[in-house]
DNA sequence: TACTTCACTACCCTTTTGTGTAGGGCTCTT
DNA sequence: AAGAGCCCTACACAAAAGGGTAGTGAAGTA
């Protein structure tokens, strides 16, 4: 049996995860709390095995903090940090702070029992690339697959005429995915495009 | 006196470096080896302070791997890793491995004497960009001062006319730049460029 | 002094991107 | 059957980027 703390300051959150592991006989939530300077006292009273935090903002980082004193203090307890922040850096900043691994909320509760599963097994489960669908202008509205693709091969530099060639579709199809991209994302060149995308790792949609 | 050990495969390096941390009566070094595999081994017989490794290509993780090693059996031996290698992937996979600092070939004797004192001390340094002169493309020439600017500029997704503003200088300027970059890197487009510069975090020259 | 490098400007011309409009075929849903 | 979403295509036009050549002035160097 897993015990788990949850770590969330949305009530609506805190509440999702803890159904969605309640369903799994392995887990127990003995705690959801919503403060992460909280999250160490609790650790203290309760022999916790997994915790699940989510930070939601880049700027402050007391979530990040409070995951490394609790590695550092009870070694043994797992931590998945979890986010919906398209900020690539901050994988890197949970990652240093010797928390377990990362997942988004984006995915979907069935990939969250198997990330936790993993992570209690003793894995280490981190991405090397955030989700497009997190990029930070978008607009509701998700990509389309061609979409998808096509902002795939402009991030790797590519002109209009080699995603032709690549994708095997006229200049004018290659241009009518741009068109809505740039639409969707907001941004008004596929060099400022680029630039967001690489720079914050937006390339592959999978885990 | 702190003792100092240094990996390189490069006989020509090894007495570089050692020449330079000699000229400073508060370094010894103790040994200078060929082979990462080995560093290991000098840990155990003499009591070294200091671990400089240098690790020349992606492919071989062996010196990583190495320095992991040691420091989880000699956690008191502080480790810089060093490279010539403009992949910024590569940075992240040495601070995995729980090395304390970081230092570029290219950036002359005087600044890894600063390194090693501060990493001695118990700073880890670690560089948040690799200097645009060690991309990977880039003929022998270096960039100018003002050919940098235009390179961060248009790493940011600036448009021609954005830079205009920013330097105050003319389009014709602009492209003027933008056309010895090109040649100088030998790349066809600016979202080549940037797709790359981005990626491989090769943004600010500076430490 | 003569030579080189760098930053800047200008003009012309070609190629590539970006925008708008318009329509066909396909699949899935109501 | 009708509508919606996606993928594809086409054409035309505007805007931006890329390439060539050429010239000026300033600074540093042989």
């Amino acid at each position: 049996m897993t015990k788990v703390l949850i770590v969330d300051d949305s009530r609506v959150s805190r509440e999702a995860f803890e159904r969605t592991l309640s369903a799994d006989p392995g887990y127990l939530v003995v705690a959801a709390i919503e403060n992460a300077a909280n999250a160490e006292i609790a650790c203290m009273s309760d022999q916790i095995d997994l915790i699940l935090m989510d930070v939601c903002t880049a700027d402050d980082e007391s979530g990040i903090r409070a995951a490394g004193k609790i590695k550092k203090n009870y070694p043994n307890t797992k931590i998945i940090v979890m986010t919906s922040m398209p900020e690539y850096s901050f994988i890197q900043k949970a990652k240093d702070s010797g928390s377990d691994s990362f997942w988004y909320k984006e995915y979907g509760e069935t990939s969250l029992l198997e990330i936790c599963n993993r992570t209690v097994q003793g894995e280490r489960v981190w991405p090397d690339a955030l989700p497009v669908v997190m990029i930070g202008l978008a607009r509701s509205d998700e990509f389309t697959e061609r979409e998808l693709e096509v902002i795939r091969e402009l991030a790797q530099g590519s002109r209009y005429e080699d995603i032709t060639e690549a994708l095997h579709i006229s200049m004018n199809t290659v241009k009518y995915h741009v068109k809505n991209i740039l639409l969707k994302t907001g941004f008004k060149t596929t060099l400022q495009l680029v630039a967001e995308v690489v720079e914050k790792r937006l390339i592959l949609p999978k885990y």
